[in-house]
RNA sequence: UCCUCGGUAGCUCAGCUGGUUAGAGCAUCUGACUGUUAAUCAGAGGGCCGCUGGUUCAAGUCCAGCCCGGGGAGCCA
C-alpha cells in the first residue's frame, strides 16, 4: 500500500500511501491543496475539511513549506495536475516539520540559492536536472560496458602534473608535495594495454581562477582508452558515444525536459545525424569569416546576433519604462501590480543578459577576425565557429605546438593528432582528446620542450618501450555535457555541491 | 592576474543633478474565501543602505581604499 508517486498510474481508483515532503501549499475556505514530492516525482495533494478529522485538516492548514509527512488517499487521474495524477487525501501526519523554509516561492539570485545548495536540491528544477545527469551517466556506462570496455580507475593523488600548463591543487602526501589529478589519462593509456579497452570516471580538479559559466574547480570526466585506436577510430566512437547517450536521455527524461523548458530539437538532430569533421584549417577559415558554410559566415550571424541584441533590448527597455509607470500610476489591482512587479524582475535579469552580450559578441568577433593562424582556440572563438552549426562537430589535426605533449604528429610532423568536440548552442567544447604519440623519441623530446621533469614520466615511456601499439582515447567534461543537455547557463548547476573559485561551501 | 558590472528588509529590486521620518512586491504572522497552479483579497511586524576613512551644514547617494559576488579574458572538460 505504501507507494511511490511515480508509481501512481498503477493505483487509479485505489487507496495509497505516500512518504514524502510539501514542495507547496495552498489554502482555500474548506480546501488545503498540498504538492507532495517524493524523490520519484511530484503529486498534488487534495485536503478537503469534510473529508478528514478535523486535527488533520488544521495540520494541513499550517503545515509548513518542506515539512515532511505521511499521507493516504484516493489517486485520481487529471491531465491538468503535474505528473498527471492526484490524490485526494483522508489522512495525513506529521513527520518532521519544518518552520520558515528559506527557498521562497519565487525567484532567487545565484548566490543565495547556491549559498542553500543542500536545500535548493529539493526544489523542481534542480530534480529535473539531477534525473538527467543520473540518466546520462548510466547510459554512458551502458554504452561502454556493452562495447566491450572494462571500466578501471586513475589514482587521484599524483606526484605532478599531466601536462605542465594547468595550476593544480597541491596537498601534503606524507611530507611530501601531491597534486589532485586533473586527468587520469597517462594512466589510462598503461591501463588500456593491459586491458584492450578502458574507461576511467572520477573527479578531476583543476586549481585555475576561472569565473566563467563553464569553469569549475572539481568535476567528473568519463575517460576513454583504447589500444589499436587510430585517430579516426576515436572520433567514430565519440559519435557513437553521444548518439547513445542522447538516444537514451530524450526517450527517458521526457517529462524532465518538460520542467526544464528544454527544446529538444537540437538534441533530436544530434541523436542521429553524423558530425561535421573539420581539420584545424578549415575551422580556422571558417573562423575569421573567409570561408562561407551554407550562405553565411560567422561574422555575417554574429553581426545579425548583434543587431537582434540591441532589437531586444529596445523593446526590453520600453516594457520596463511602461510597466514601472503603471505601478507608479498606482490604482491596480493587488494581482495586477504582482504581475507587474514579477514581469519587471524578469525583464531586468534579461537586460543584464542583454548588456552583456551586447558587450561580449563585439570583443568575440574581434578576436575571430584577428585569429592568429597557429594559435589554440579561445572560448569565445568556439561559441563563434559553432554558430554555423546546430549538431556537434568535431575538429581535428591541430597545430602541435599548443597541444599536449603525448599527441602524435601527422605523417608531415605538422600536426598534432588531437580531436575536440564542439557542443551547438554555444556550449564549446566538451570533448578532448586524439591518438597518443608511439614514438618514444618524439615524446622525450616533447617532454624537454614541455620543460617536465623526465624522471617522472620514466613509467609512461615504459609503455612506449615494452610492446607500444597505436591508441587512442578522449575526456568528456560530464558537467559540461549536462548543461548542454538541459541548457543551463551554468556548469554550477548541473553537480550536486560545485566547487569553484569561491565556492567550497554547503 | 587583468577588464567590466554590482552589494539597500529573509528574498528580488527601486531610490534622479546630495536635502525632512528609507520604498515596493514576494516570504512570515493574523483574518476572509470550497478547485488552487508562484492562488487571490484586507491588515501587521520586519533595515549597522558591504566595511573603513574622507568631502559637506547635510551622504544610501559624491571621493579613496578594502572585502564579497556576477560576467568575460587567460587556462581548460
Amino acid at each position: 500500500m505504501v507507494t511511490t508517486i511515480s508509481r501512481l498510474a498503477e493505483y487509479v481508483g485505489q487507496q495509497v500511501m505516500l512518504q514524502g515532503w510539501v514542495a507547496n501549499r495552498r489554502n482555500s475556505k474548506g480546501l488545503v491543496f498540498l504538492i507532495v514530492r517524493d524523490g520519484s516525482g511530484f503529486c498534488q495533494c487534495v485536503v478537503a475539511a469534510d473529508q478528514v478529522a478535523p486535527s488533520c485538516f488544521a495540520l494541513a492548514e499550517h503545515i509548513g513549506l518542506e515539512s515532511s509527512c505521511t499521507l493516504s488517499g484516493t489517486v485520481v487521474r487529471d491531465e491538468r495536475q503535474i505528473g498527471g495524477f492526484e490524490v485526494q487525501v483522508r489522512d495525513l501526519q506529521l513527520v518532521g516539520a519544518s518552520q520558515d523554509y528559506p527557498i521562497a516561492k519565487k525567484e532567487h539570485g545565484p548566490d543565495f540559492l547556491l549559498d542553500h545548495r543542500h536545500l535548493w536540491l529539493r526544489s523542481q528544477r534542480q530534480w529535473a536536472i539531477m534525473r538527467i545527469r543520473n540518466a546520462i551517466i548510466y547510459a554512458l556506462h551502458r554504452f561502454f560496458q556493452q562495447e566491450g570496455f572494462v571500466q578501471m580507475d586513475a589514482p587521484i593523488f599524483t606526484a605532478n602534473a599531466v601536462e605542465g600548463t594547468s595550476t593544480l591543487f597541491e596537498t601534503d602526501f606524507y611530507g611530501s608535495p601531491a597534486y589532485l589529478s586533473q586527468s587520469g589519462q597517462l594512466y589510462g593509456e598503461a591501463m588500456a594495454m593491459a586491458m584492450g579497452k578502458i574507461y576511467t570516471f572520477g573527479p578531476t580538479f583543476r586549481a585555475e581562477k576561472s569565473k566563467t559559466r563553464r569553469h569549475l574547480s572539481e568535476f567528473w570526466m568519463i575517460e576513454p582508452e583504447m589500444a589499436f585506436y587510430d585517430l579516426d577510430q576515436n572520433m567514430d566512437l565519440i559519435e557513437a558515444m553521444l548518439h547513445f547517450v542522447l538516444q537514451a536521455v530524450l526517450k527517458e527524461c521526457r517529462f524532465e525536459f518538460q520542467l526544464l523548458n528544454r527544446d529538444t530539437t537540437v538534441l533530436q538532430r544530434s541523436a542521429e545525424q553524423r558530425f561535421p569533421r573539420l581539420t584545424y584549417e578549415e575551422a580556422v577559415a571558417l573562423l575569421t569569416g573567409r570561408q562561407h558554410h551554407n550562405g553565411t559566415t560567422t561574422l555575417g550571424l554574429l553581426e545579425a546576433d548583434l543587431e537582434a541584441v540591441r532589437k531586444r533590448k529596445e523593446a526590453v527597455v520600453r516594457e520596463l519604462a511602461e510597466r514601472q509607470q503603471k505601478l507608479v500610476g498606482g490604482s491596480l489591482r493587488k494581482g495586477e501590480a504582482n504581475f507587474n512587479q514579477a514581469a519587471i524582475d524578469r525583464l531586468k535579469q534579461e537586460l543584464k543578459d542583454l548588456e552583456e552580450d551586447e558587450a561580449n559578441i563585439p570583443q568575440w568577433m574581434a578576436s575571430a577576425r584577428e585569429f592568429r593562424f597557429g594559435n589554440d582556440f579561445g572560448g569565445s572563438d568556439e561559441t563563434v565557429l559553432m554558430r554555423l552549426f546546430d549538431v556537434p562537430i568535431m575538429v581535428y589535426n591541430w597545430p602541435h605546438e599548443v597541444k599536449a605533449f603525448y599527441l602524435k604528429r601527422t605523417a608531415d610532423g605538422r600536426w598534432a593528432k588531437g580531436v575536440d568536440v564542439l557542443a551547438p548552442e554555444g556550449y564549446g567544447e566538451i570533448i578532448g582528446g586524439g591518438e597518443r604519440e608511439t614514438d618514444i623519441n618524439l615524446l622525450t623530446e616533447k617532454i624537454h620542450e614541455h620543460k617536465l621533469p623526465m624522471e617522472a614520466f620514466e613509467w609512461y615511456l615504459d609503455l612506449r618501450r615494452y610492446g607500444s601499439v597505436p591508441h587512442s582515447g578522449y575526456g568528456l567534461g560530464l558537467e559540461r555535457l549536462v548543461a548542454w543537455v538541459c541548457r543551463l547557463p551554468h556548469v554550477r548547476e548541473t553537480i550536486p555541491f560545485p566547487r569553484m573559485y569561491g565556492r567550497l561551501t554547503p
